[in-house]
DNA sequence: AAGTGGTCTAGACCACGAA
DNA sequence: TCGTGGTCTAGACCACTTA
């Protein structure tokens, strides 16, 4: 079993995270003092003690000294620092959203690309145009923009695109980890080529979104420009508070 | 000095953070082992190992077991998780916002904030609009609604939330510490109120944000509305990789 | 095999909050 | 004053990486 190797602390934190999850441990109460959970538990105070410390990173409870340790609402524990895509607000309702690929090229970067992935004129990327539909109703227009040289042979795996998400697929292929992203939302009035590309019917404000995603060493490694429907989608951001 | 009361790990994390910031230790090299810190600040390893520990949440360095602890590029360990405000998006450019504050009033909360802020229909909120002013153009109108229990007498404070931001009021004054938010951004076009509010001369896309923040206990205790000008705003997402 | 970080122990004293 | 969490010590052994 891996749950004998599982370190004690981590032990510790899932029976706990279980408990406060069952409301065995009701949010607002305190949670056992440390040396009542040194007994329980049987070890030593610094293993409890790493383990509150990452029920309190994760916003399961709350310490305070000379007080004891609170317990919060698990609710609020989940999805912080988290940005919902698109789809993900979609298929939250219920609606079926469907990606269809427009085009797989290896390009010269356009020069907003080659600034934001700071890279050489010369460097290769693959641009992948694709659309989101939902429910028979474009949604979205997505432009990747995403360095050649850590996904070779990316337009040989259109079939894989259409079936697992673009992410999965870097991922699991590609064994790339994402490390961060910032997005820059803007929104403007549709045009022309918007009611061309998204068969609008008249116009509408339409979200604007550019991001720039990062690898775990530090090489920004794609660049995506989307154009989203604006009576279509709506953002959510879950913000924790910064420490600092 | 407030130095000398600081705990030995706190000083650690600073010195280190310090010396990698200053490039001192460079990216992609790796730290001194932690015996060498050991014997360097004449400490503990576990002082030690709890400084690097921090160092790490905050994406300053990676532990790998066997080979040692890394230096990441001290730029990437920046504005993760976060949101950034208009005002700060403006005055990043250079534009000076002014805020003024319109009304302060305690009232019975409006449907939509019972709901969002989960309280009874008896429980009284204040209630704040302002308007953002950048280079004398409007481009922002913003209701807050907070808890009247959690911040008693806020309407005499009227003088200090024109010179102070409102969340560094609640911070000083009240003693809130703010845990988390979601905000929720929609898109739409400006209407004749917004026209007026606004002072547009035209029909524009509006972004249209509601915000409800969360204390540390678990409370959620406000809820904004705002109206902001999409010519004039954008929204600057910063994402860390979900880790579970 | 040697050296790194990962886990864990059994203590100690301090700082804060509530009674 | 007492009980809580906060900091810290000086060890021990384990797991992983590299040579």
């Amino acid at each position: 079993m891996s749950e004998t190797s599982k370190p004690l602390y981590r032990k510790v934190v899932d029976s706990l995270k279980h408990d406060i999850e069952g409301k065995i441990y009701a949010p607002g109460n305190l949670l056992p003092t440390e040396d009542e959970l040194i007994k329980y538990f049987d070890t030593s105070r610094t293993t409890i003690r790493s383990a509150i410390g990452i029920l309190e990173r994760e916003g399961y409870v709350v310490r305070k000294q000379g007080k004891g340790t609170i317990i919060k609402d698990p609710k609020s524990a989940q999805n912080l620092n988290y940005l919902s895509s698109f789809t993900d607000s979609l298929t939250e309702k219920g609606i079926i959203v469907e990606t269809s690929l427009l085009s797989i090229s290896k390009i010269n970067a356009p020069s907003r690309v080659i600034e934001e992935l700071k890279i050489s004129e010369a460097e290769k990327v693959y641009w992948i145009q694709r659309t989101r539909v939902a429910d028979g109703i474009p949604i979205a227009y997505v432009n990747n923009y995403i360095l050649a040289r850590v996904v070779p042979g990316l337009e040989k795996r259109q079939d894989q695109l259409k079936h697992l998400g673009l992410y999965q697929l870097l991922e699991s292929e590609y064994d790339l980890k994402l490390h961060c992203a910032v997005d820059t939302i803007n929104v403007y009035l549709s045009g022309p080529l918007e009611a061309e590309m998204l068969q609008l019917p008249e116009t509408i404000p339409l979200f604007h979104n550019r991001r720039t995603t990062w690898l775990e060493d530090g090489t920004p490694f794609e660049h995506v420009l989307s154009i989203i429907r604006g009576d279509m989608h709506q953002y959510k951001v879950y913000l924790e508070n910064r420490k600092h």
